[in-house]
DNA sequence: TTTGATACTTACTTTAGGGTTAGTACTTGC
DNA sequence: GCAAGTACTAACCCTAAAGTAAGTATCAAA
């Protein structure tokens, strides 16, 4: 992934941010540019590592098993993999990333009206 | 603020991602490291600036006035100011920011939980 | 006359997230 | 033999977000 500095105050704050405010620990989650789309198209059932990247077109295959692990280590999605040839890896919701669904339809819902407004 | 780089496909894929996926563009609007806290705060009640302050110590006053820039330009907070001297400016949260703690209660609840098992 | 309080602003540096490009191993179909 | 499909991996670069440090204006109190 990417060597992060941990001595830096960027480190610091996130850390003490993350921890004092529960907020910040779900955004860490569920943040970052792919990860909703990801964490959406999986809403509807298991997708395979390529049915993913074709879901979501202009994603780089890098920033997509990037987010995939990050997701994988935070248990909220699940990778499948049969050992076969050619590969085959489907990715799923745990219960702890179903349990985010109520959360993530109230941002689109907000997101929505927000934008019909704007 | 930040001058951007309107061209490159960082910028390119922001837009289009918020543009797609509603909860990317309500992330856009609350996420970054101080949003959460600067809208937990200001849920009490109004504050002044220096409160504020004062209630995120690791805070920076760049990044403070910065995300209440933002917020204000998104129509989430409204600034009000008293000009005399010294100034006396409060910041509040606006009908649109309100309609946003549901939403952000139910993060802090997925994150207290999610902190529990961790 | 220096200090403190108010609410900022500006110029600069660092860091983490995101993007680009190329390559891996294995097999099937042309 | 070469391309295509599978699911990745690794090296590198670029930029937006975050942090540092210092300065602004005005007045009151010590």
């Amino acid at each position: 992934m990417t060597a992060i500095k941990e001595t830096s105050t960027n480190f610091e704050n996130k850390r003490i941010v993350q921890f004092q405010c529960p907020v910040s620990f779900t955004l860490e989650k569920i943040g970052g540019r792919w990860k909703p789309l990801i964490l959406f198209n999986l809403q509807k059932g298991p997708l395979r590592y390529g049915e993913l990247k074709r879901c979501i077109p202009p994603i780089t295959e890098k920033m997509l098993i990037q987010h995939l692990k990050e997701l994988e280590a935070d248990g909220l999605v699940e990778r499948k993999s049969l050992p076969v040839v050619p590969p085959h890896v489907t990715y799923s919701l745990t219960t702890a990333g179903k349990s985010l669904n109520t959360i993530l339809d109230g941002m689109a819902e907000w997101g929505l009206a927000q934008q019909n407004q704007g």
